[in-house]
DNA sequence: GTCTATAGGACGATAGAC
DNA sequence: GTCTATCGTCCTATAGAC
């Protein structure tokens, strides 16, 4: 990633534009015209669709990777840390949220997109296992995270559950 | 529903060629020669590609609200019916996991796919709500749903929580 | 009811000026 | 690096024969 200011402008459009009007809006031009500049101009730094769905997919798994690192080197514990983080990027903007969100929307494109997600949920379910004693808890963890991402994709912001979500996470944790 | 054998074929292809291929072959000619008619003989009994897409959530509901009837009247009670039942949808090829699935992988198309699955999260826990005293294992019990559905788009068949199932259930009926 | 043929439009990608 | 212009392809939908 030599030159990252350009790329990533395009890549925070493309996400964007996934989140805010589906994937079939994302086409090249409307991906362009939402990063201000021209199709040509954002072929320049993605020679073609595919690479840049593979410049999200990379971003979604440096984004879900360091996440994990923070959650390992957290003090309240991986458990709360980790579904915390999710609720909250869930709540607001963070750039993970906005990277899985439409990762997930974009289920559909190409096997890739889901060999990407499972990666992802792998990784989670690693740490979980690590860091958790009780290998059920930590399988109803990353399966109440996988639900979490879901919900974020389907309806945004807005989820019945923000109210409840530290009694879940410490019903949850009295398990282990 | 005058003539369900034709309708009921091309929505089966339809599903199939979603999950197996991915939206993007999903095309009117891929579907139609999935279920063994012309394009020309498909846009017959579905006028266009949308009313092919509404005619599968259509069906998603459907199946949907009878499953969740089910579950009211299911003696084990709502909870291990709902999940079991949606386990068992993953596992194996039951009409409501393959429409869920191909939904789901169909998030991308339109916002009215998104609409039905919040329609369908909705019933599920309005479902859940009235029949467990608790709320928050109501909405557990929806989250580890929807994480569950997501974990078969992605995943297909295989996933290592299946040999879990039941003492994960039975933690969650616990807390009720 | 089901087919073939084709019109019409959109998208991805290339070429070349600046 | 970014632009405009254009080509080729694929898809939806229509028209009309059978």
């Amino acid at each position: 990633m030599p030159k990252p200011s350009a790329r990533e402008r395009i890549l925070d459009a493309y996400e964007q534009v996934v989140i805010d009007q589906g994937p079939g809006v994302a086409t090249l031009e409307g991906v362009a015209a939402r990063a201000g500049v021209s199709k040509g101009g954002l072929l320049y730094h993605f020679g073609s669709k595919d690479a840049l769905v593979d410049g999200l997919l990379e971003r979604l798994v440096r984004l879900n990777d360091e996440d994990l690192e923070q959650a390992r080197r957290s003090p309240e514990g991986v458990v709360r840390y980790y579904l915390r983080s999710t609720i909250t990027d869930v709540a607001e903007n963070v750039p993970l949220n906005r990277a899985m969100t439409a990762a997930i929307l974009l289920l559909s494109t190409e096997p890739r997109v889901a060999e990407t997600l499972r990666r992802c949920t792998t990784a989670v379910r690693e740490v979980m296992v690590a860091e958790v004693d009780d290998p059920v808890t930590a399988e109803l963890v990353v399966l109440v995270g996988d639900g979490l991402w879901l919900r974020a994709a389907m309806e945004g912001k807005e989820s019945p559950i923000l109210g409840q979500v530290d009694t879940l996470i410490s019903r949850i944790e009295a398990q282990i």
